[in-house]
DNA sequence: ATAGCTGCAAACGCTTTGCCTCGAA
DNA sequence: TTCGAGGCAAAGCGTTTGCAGCTAT
């Protein structure tokens, strides 16, 4: 049985995979519970500091490097020379519509992609291990009147 | 009517463009021309450099960004933080597959792929501009028998 | 007590750039 | 002649790391 801490859900992970909790990591860790977006190490960094000034970037770096290796979190690549990172959501897979416009970030789902794709490797003689998927648009305007009922399954957008 | 020239492919086409015809981007678009594999800058440089030692990579790094504005070259990044460079192939679209264990690239082409992901990015909202695809996988040892037959239908296959 | 963390600053790997010379057009 | 191009070395940028001092456990 869980038991209902006070730790972030991210916290909570640190622990089952028996990091130690000091006050930086724990700061961290909340800062990517409560991500709804894809931030870069600058933004963590920006967001830690916030809520706990005595936090250096090296750390940062560490942390998110620590946490991707224990497949907690994972990092992205949207272009721009700066790693994203998001925490892993197990079974979810989704990808990634980048507005060129803003860099805004929209996550969309396409079950049936992965499994065209491992068609494909297979059929280039190759055991399918990972893939990677972007796609890059601008935003339309939305049509005239306001015939279409908001359902564009938008999760996360706050991305800068 | 073309003349036919001594210049290659590349070379053409930057003349073309209206750029200046110096040694070293003569030598630096003949070894693009030449390649049929994704080389990256130092390796640009490497076989530049052996047709002409007076190259420096500072130029390399021009060139082919020079070249990436003008549309005739086009950057990819397969992971391992530097930028690969291939000529552009007009309409033919193709994705790329990379082997896992010796990064070597196979690339392969899927018609139907650019216009699904058109239609989610419709959906989402948004007019498509551009995707970003790639396979990682592991070549998959041939059918029992015979031990290696080395015969998949790789086009490209000489990355290191 | 001690393995694991952290801060700081230096180092790193890839890429860009300032400056001044050179050469294609 | 002139403006683009090249060489060299320094700088830029995101990220990693060595070192020495802390701190959860």
């Amino acid at each position: 049985m869980k038991s209902q801490s006070t730790e972030s859900r991210i916290a909570q992970l640190c622990i089952e995979h028996g990091l130690k909790m000091t006050g930086q990591r724990r700061v961290i860790a909340r800062v990517l519970s409560d991500a709804d977006d894809h931030p870069d190490v600058e933004e963590l960094y920006r967001r830690a500091s916030a809520l706990d000034s005595r936090i250096s970037v090296a750390t940062v770096y560490r942390t998110v490097r620590l946490l991707e290796e224990k497949g907690i979190l994972e990092r992205r690549d949207f272009g721009g020379g700066r790693a994203r990172y998001e925490a892993t959501e197990h079974g979810r897979h989704h990808y990634h519509l980048i507005d060129v416009d803003n860099g805004k970030v929209t996550e969309f789902e396409d079950p049936e992609h992965e499994e065209l794709m491992r068609r494909v490797a297979e059929r280039l003689g190759f055991d399918f291990v990972s893939m990677r998927l972007e796609l890059f648009g601008k935003k339309r305007p939305p049509a005239p009147q306001d015939s279409k009922t908001p359902q564009a399954s938008k999760r996360k957008g706050a991305d800068s």
